[in-house]
DNA sequence: TATTGTTATACTCTATAACTATA
DNA sequence: TATAGTTATAGAGTATAACAATA
């Protein structure tokens, strides 16, 4: 509320919101990029990927409540995404035996080799958009990126866990 | 192509798509966050809110065509967007005098004053949910960010100009 | 009563392409 | 012919809330 400014430069406050802005339209620059390339040569959409990724490592699949924490997709919209999935017999539903309530959602075997083929080009055109970036500064990104998150998720407004 | 570890730790391939992955979740969660509270708290979306802070820093206004490079939303459905914020008498819609088939954009007296108060507590609202990211991290955050920008704009597979 | 997942709804965004009018 | 913007359309994503089955 006083001073705001560093060496007269800038104002501190304002920092924020340009790198806002700045990391809004680059990952907006990339993920259309992204969007554009799964669509055309895999028929599949980000959030699709995205559900994909997260079965992929859990090779005894996830609850699908679980899913929609990962993904950050509501419970209902993660019914129809799983659906559309399951449709293109990537995916398969099973109801748990234990609690007859938990769904439990898993790749099946096609599903398992066509996201690893999507995720080899995934990853090559990722390398590619990032090409210019020297290593020492994509760690440095990481690392910063998570320290943001962290911030973030720390000062949510909702009742979120984290 | 040929060997891909540093210190025998990670493969440098891979360091890219953490890197993309982590940043793809920080801006998803934030986004969320900032859309929700748009939404409760001005009746606004991100590119809404995205299309009119671009008109806010240019007082005679900007034309469709340029509007759309600038919020990477294809001609077609920026006229859809300036349509329902012209409805909401935010901006106004005015045909070139010069070239006929130009149309330019501007806040009215309206957008501008409301669009002044969105952007003061979105700008709260960012400073809050970064307020446990020290400054000089957000500098670097900010110049490494730009760089993968430039990155990705560089290796851009359509007919994009830069 | 609380939880898991589904259904329903309404709105917005996204992508593509055909179209109109100007130039 | 090329350009600026509009219209049309189809498909998904997003948010909210009500609902059924199960615990």
């Amino acid at each position: 509320m006083d001073l705001d400014f560093i060496g007269g430069e800038v104002q501190e406050g304002k920092q924020e919101l340009r790198l806002w802005l700045k990391l809004l339209a680059t990952t907006k620059l990339i993920s259309q990029e992204l969007r554009r390339r799964l669509r055309s040569e895999f028929g599949a959409t980000l959030p699709q990927f995205d559900l994909l990724a997260q079965l992929y490592r859990e090779p005894d699949g996830l609850r699908l409540g679980e899913l929609s924490k990962r993904t950050m997709v509501t419970n209902g919209n993660v019914t129809g995404l799983v659906e559309r999935l399951e449709t293109d017999g990537l995916i398969r539903r099973v109801t748990s035996g234990a609690d007859r309530r938990v769904t439990v959602a898993r790749l099946t075997d096609e599903g398992r080799a066509f996201f690893g083929r999507m995720a080899d080009a995934h990853e090559g055109w990722i390398r590619d958009l990032m090409s210019d970036v020297d290593p020492s500064t994509i760690r440095t990104l990481l690392e910063d990126a998570d320290t943001l998150k962290q911030s973030a998720r720390t000062h949510l407004s909702g009742p979120e866990e984290g």
